[in-house]
RNA sequence: CGGGACGUAGCGCAGCCUGGUUAGCGCGCCUGCCUUGGGAGCAGGAGGUCGGCGGUUCAAAUCCGCCCGUCCCGACCA
């Protein structure tokens, strides 16, 4: 390609809205262009970048397997009637009507269409397992759209969805994707780690997220130093307390006079305590009527665990009358005490003694609270976040906390669609069976932006050679030289003619100019033609990673520059940890 | 949706507080000359509903009100 003939618009300047370094680098290289907030052109050299991701995913997603489907991305509302989330998804999910009033929504996923489709065509267990997947645009109405690519509300995904016939086929399958995925990630060139997540609103039974590392990172994910285990933060369990029982003696309950004094940090400071023996309750509404929550003062309350404990929905702070109502006292004054609510604690505060809560009564607190012997505590449960100072529930050991983007998801689903739209298939046997299924996501435009999180410097971007939109920038110096131009054209045609991907700078530019724009495009490869060089009958090639410079000479160009390309294709610029 | 900031040429910004010629600057863009190894120089030029609507005023980019849009921080997710 001749990038005189290419769309490139880049940019001297950063655009005010990039926060983030990919966002920036995207709109600078002249990748990307917003339409409307968090919609996004994809201009020639995205979708190349973009289309090499879909490569990758294509090969390994049919080598495990699968096969390649593409499904409408307006839905009727009635399948997600049936299956129940056109309720439970909330504004997340673009609704729309057709002329006729019928109600659509934009596909923000697929299970619903998936699923009706295989019900509809497969009905024995001699057609299964069966694995479909499709790269396709989707469409959620986000909350906050924001870091360019990273959290678009239109975006390219993958989404693969398994039929297995029981839960032991479902395994495999999922197992078959996990390593897929891995080797998806890994030959895009990314740093990643997989960690254990939460299932969220797709629902099923377990799952797992793929994270490229990165500091900019919307996750927090936490590790073990000594074993394998990893998960999402919302996700990762608190080990139950080591002491078994209190052991200080429990000491007579005391109503203390606590003007004004309502925060944790507040009430500590009062009444001369650390925060981590208070008692913080908070008062939590849902569709199931209102709860109190009970935490160790100096924890935070895992709204994730608290959803999936009290197996609800909706869950939110409750409002500051229907705190009144129910505690009797103003906000900052709660206590488990004669609380007439389900209370449920974290079992944390399970073999603390002589604690100190709020006493359900404007300005005041109680010391010497024992909660088995003061309160009604329905359940003790995990159901904090967890923090700095815990240690790894599988081993102990300590953990580590680091920042990622998600860029996949694989979910086991179980029988949750497969009931809800009645797919089944008759077995050996004649005996209608649910299938199993299981869901695949991966981001594709977003890889686009981890890659480029991952792989910068402050000249722009540095694109692992499986994703960079071209092998090759060819660079002629002097273009009025006409020896030089005549070279470097049959330089390009034959790079052309050994099948490189080759980007030819043919603008009338100064050096300075192409090289200031080679850098930020970050293409792998640069070779510069120029009378000085030619007159040695040499080029200049210069890995952008690198920055390594190397005189070749012409004879040997297309050999050197194609043993480069092969040795860095499918091997990751940095092996996965 | 709560909190904060912003909206002036394609991009980055000044002007606004204290209303008053033709709304400026840098980059980019067009033409010509010149230059050609890290975003050159000179000369000429194009490009603006000052986010929108309404109000105050002799006069509004500037003051007031409403609306729209964008970005950042929190609750959601590939």
């Amino acid at each position: 390609m001749r990038y005189s003939k290419m769309l490139i618009p880049t940019l001297k300047e950063t655009p005010a809205e990039a926060e983030t370094i990919s966002h920036q680098l995207l709109l600078r290289a002249g990748m990307i262009r917003k339409l409307t907030a968090g919609i996004y052109d994809y201009l020639p050299l995205a979708l190349r970048v973009i289309r090499k991701v879909e490569k990758i995913v294509r090969e390994e997603m049919n080598q495990a397997g699968a096969q390649e489907v593409l499904l409408p991305a307006v839905q009727p509302a009635e399948l997600w009637k049936e299956s129940g989330r056109w309720e439970i998804y909330g504004k997340e999910l673009l609704r729309f009507q057709d002329r006729h009033d019928r109600d659509y929504c934009f596909g923000p996923t697929h299970e619903e269409v998936i699923t009706d489709l295989v019900r509809r065509d497969v009905h024995s267990y001699r057609q299964l397992p069966l694995n479909l997947y499709q790269i396709q645009t989707k469409f959620r109405d986000e909350i906050r759209p924001r870091f360019g690519l990273i959290r678009g509300r239109e975006f390219i995904m993958k989404d693969g969805y398994s039929f297995d016939l029981d839960e032991a086929g479902a395994d495999q399958t999922y197992t078959a994707m996990y390593q897929a995925y891995s080797r998806i990630f890994q030959r895009c060139g990314l740093r990643f780690k997989i960690v254990e997540a939460d299932t969220g609103p797709i629902g099923g039974s377990f799952s797992h997220e793929f994270m490229v590392l990165a500091d900019t990172g919307e996750d927090t994910l936490i590790s073990c130093r000594q074993c394998p285990y990893a998960a999402n933060l919302e996700k990762a369990e608190t080990l139950p307390p080591l002491t078994a029982a209190a052991e200080e003696p429990p000491q007579p309950l005391i109503k203390v006079h606590t003007p004004n004094v309502r925060t944790i940090n507040e009430v500590a400071a009062f009444l001369q305590v650390k925060p981590a023996q208070l008692i913080k309750t908070l008062i939590y509404d849902t569709e199931r009527g209102v709860v109190a929550v009970l935490i160790r003062g100096d924890h935070e309350v895992n709204e994730v665990k608290l959803k999936n404990f009290l197996k609800v929905n909706d869950l939110t702070l409750a409002s500051e009358p229907l705190i009144r109502k129910v505690t009797g006292a103003e906000v900052g004054f709660a206590g488990p005490l004669g609380l007439n609510l389900p209370i449920y604690a974290d079992h944390a505060l399970q073999p603390l003694a002589n604690l100190a809560a709020g006493a359900n009564e404007d300005h005041h607190h109680y010391l010497g609270v024992n909660l088995d012997r003061d309160a009604k505590v329905s359940h003790y449960a995990d159901l904090r976040q967890i923090t700095q100072g815990d240690r790894c529930p599988r081993c102990g050991a300590e953990l580590e906390f680091l920042k990622g983007i998600e860029v996949g998801h694989v979910f086991k689903l179980g029988h949750k669609y497969a009931r809800a739209l009645k797919a089944t298939y008759l077995d050996a046997n004649g005996q209608e069976q649910y299938m199993f299924m299981g869901c695949y996501g991966i981001g594709v435009s977003r890889i686009v932006a981890a890659a480029i999180e991952q792989n910068h410097d402050d000249q722009g971007i540095i694109f692992p050679m499986s994703l960079a939109p071209f092998q090759v920038l060819l660079i002629p110096i002097a273009i009025n030289d006409e020896l030089t131009i005549k070279k470097a054209e049959h330089l390009y045609q034959e790079m052309l003619d050994a099948g490189l991907e080759v980007l030819f700078d043919d603008r009338d530019e100064r050096p300075g100019v192409k090289f200031k724009d080679g850098d930020l495009l970050g293409i792998p490869l640069r070779v510069v033609v120029g009378p000085r060089t030619l007159a040695q009958h040499q080029a200049e090639v210069r890995h952008r990673q690198s920055q390594e410079i190397q005189m070749v000479p012409l004879a040997d160009l297309l050999a050197h520059l194609q043993a480069s390309i092969a040795q860095e294709r499918d091997v990751p610029n940095h092996p996965h940890q």
